[in-house]
DNA sequence: AACCTGGACAACCGCCATATG
DNA sequence: TCATATGGCGGTTGTCCAGGT
């Protein structure tokens, strides 16, 4: 019959995830790599299901993800193709390989869908009534609204097409893998020195983050231990996690780490020595984004340019003009926008 | 100081398409 | 071919925290 089941639903643990668990998570994929998912919790013993370690690993772990603080251009892109592709978080997030659905899903949620909101309520007094143009800063193409369902039914070959993405300082106009292997080079792994790259935070860095609490918790507990009682059995949150597939150096810097009291400041390098540069292949393969590791040659094949489709060509062209605009959009709007393509 | 409210974000839920035995 | 697990995706909820009353 069909495959065994998933994992049982008894013993399943939900909720936040702790550093113990990213660790334990994180130590596994770097030696197996993402991917069959369902032998993760098993192999691992973390009490998750399979789901959820892939949720935590392309959301939160995953190298290269950058988190927090959109820039203006972030910000024009993601209103930009919202309107063009609609709720299409996925879609979306493939034209910002350093970020997730998840994460531009929120940032929409949160942030850009009210400041559009505001944005129309303003062009809805000061603009005249009659006027055919949207008061928004979106100004959706003639051709918009009734190709609709063009742009779904082309989306996806849109995803493998030339797309329009941002660097911090620049527009690059690449095919979304060609920019994930560029971002794979600008990416806390690389060491090319590029100051931009200083501003992105990697996961290394949220796991180092995470450690940082963690790691000043064993050293409170173990502080507290030392003056106090035997740790309580309620420590099991940060009992260290099973040995089986932890690498050599983890124990090492493990060790290392709770046994000198290693303080939270090392956390970063403790990491970065961790989890060295994957090899370029695993590179790819870990930078491949939204779970996609590997969607077949048709997403690993391009890296050269390809003719643009009616929309690509819009998009191209609106962004080119409308990032100026939208750069209004935001409060600390940006007065020259290099743009490169 | 205590409580309330809203923002921000992580995680879960449910559906769907695809893969697999 | 069919039944079922898996992975992916979008919507929603839960939780934490800061600011206001």
């Amino acid at each position: 019959m069909g495959r065994p089941p998933c994992c049982d639903k008894e013993g399943i643990k939900k909720g936040p995830w702790t550093p113990e668990e990213d660790i334990i998570l994180v130590s596994y994929i770097q030696e197996h790599g993402p991917g069959n998912w369902r032998s993760v919790p098993i192999n691992t013993g973390l009490m998750r299901c399979s789901k959820s370690c892939r949720l935590r690993w392309t959301n939160y772990l995953r190298p290269g993800i950058r988190r927090g603080n959109f820039t203006p251009h972030e910000e024009a892109i993601i209103v930009h193709l919202q309107s063009l592709l609609g709720n299409r978080w996925a879609a979306i997030a493939s034209y910002l390989p350093q970020r997730t659905d998840n994460d531009i899903k929120n940032y929409w949620n949160t942030h850009l869908k009210k400041k559009l909101k505001k944005q129309q309520a303003i062009g809805a007094i000061f603009a005249p009534p009659d006027s055919s143009s949207s008061s928004s800063s979106i100004v959706v193409p003639p051709a918009a609204t009734t190709t609709t369902t063009t742009v779904d039914h082309h989306h996806r070959d849109m995803l493998g097409a030339n797309l329009l993405v941002s660097s911090k300082d620049t527009y690059y106009y690449a095919r979304p893998p060609a920019e994930a292997a560029a971002v794979a080079r600008r990416s806390p792994f690389a060491a090319d020195g590029d100051s931009s790259s200083s501003s992105y935070a990697s996961s290394m860095d949220n796991i180092s983050r995470l450690l940082t609490g963690f790691m000043k918790q064993q050293h409170d507990d173990a502080a507290a231990a030392a003056d106090t009682k035997p740790p309580a059995p309620a420590a099991q949150v940060n009992s260290p996690p099973p040995a089986a597939f932890l690498s050599p150096s983890f124990h090492h810097h493990m060790s290392a780490g709770t046994g000198s009291g290693t303080p939270p400041a090392a956390s970063a390098a403790y990491f970065n020595d961790m989890m060295p540069p994957p090899p370029p292949q695993q590179q790819a393969a870990l930078m491949g984004g939204h779970g996609d590791y590997d969607d077949g040659p048709s997403s690993r094949q391009h890296l050269q340019p390809s003719p643009l489709s009616p929309i690509e060509k819009w998009l191209f062209e609106e962004a080119a003009e409308q990032v100026g605009d939208l750069m209004d959009l935001s409060e600390d709007c940006c007065s020259s926008v290099p743009m490169m393509f």
